[in-house]
DNA sequence: CGGAATCCGGAGAGATACTG
DNA sequence: CAGTATCTCTCCGGATTCCG
């Protein structure tokens, strides 16, 4: 279905608004680049929670389950007791991860710019 | 009310979460895209709505008022009756298009992908 | 250990009506 | 024309608890 032929981001279903709808969810951006650091590695879940200071396991569980929904990632399980599951990004979401980057760097240059603007006025 | 140690994406208050949670508003990014088509000339509140369907009055003028809180956009009132106000991108604002049209890109590229493997669990 | 299920509160988003 | 005021409602995010 491509009624939009180029990304218009003014179509109801346009690419840019639902990528920023999901990577502007709380935690998956941070979740890729905890991912991205490990890449090509893998992450466990506990190990995720650690580096994730405040995410809630639900909040863990449901940030994961749409990268993998996405195919921005990919989930091993070892069959053990207990259970050990690991995460990495495919190669899709370490493509998501350089645009990522960039927001990043941005941010990083100039979020203080922001602040200060923001602040006189408060 | 907390200090601001610098420089950690897991902090809290890392630049890179607050900037996301300001462009990841629903209309943020659009209006910060009509006006930077419309750069380095302005574009008036009511082009605004007609440019970004599905606004309403409400929400567009707080993402407006975001806007110039955060220093990324400027307001330009001319004095007659009815009043005529014009928005235009500050150079800040442009540098943040700039990282948002890498988004837009990384969107129209790899969304279709998204799509399909998201699809593929439906 | 790695989740799933459930409940809850608050912010975001929209519709509508009104005003300088 | 360019907003503001008010109300409502949804739903995201968090805490907690339970299961395989």
């Amino acid at each position: 279905m491509t009624p939009s032929p180029r990304g218009d981001l003014f179509d109801p279903d346009c690419p840019t608004r639902r990528l920023l709808d999901r990577i502007g969810t709380k935690w998956t951006s941070m979740a890729v680049k905890v991912l991205a650091e490990a890449a090509p590695g893998e992450v466990r879940f506990a190990e995720l929670r650690r580096r994730m200071p405040g995410v809630s396991p639900k909040m863990l569980s449901t940030t994961l389950q749409n990268l993998l929904r996405d195919g921005l990632a990919e989930r091993r399980v070892e069959p053990t007791v207990p259970p050990r599951v690991h995460y990495r990004l495919t190669g899709l979401g370490l493509s998501l991860e350089a645009a990522l980057a960039v927001v990043r760097d941005w941010a990083e240059t100039h979020m203080a710019e922001i602040d200060r603007a923001a602040g006189e006025r408060s």
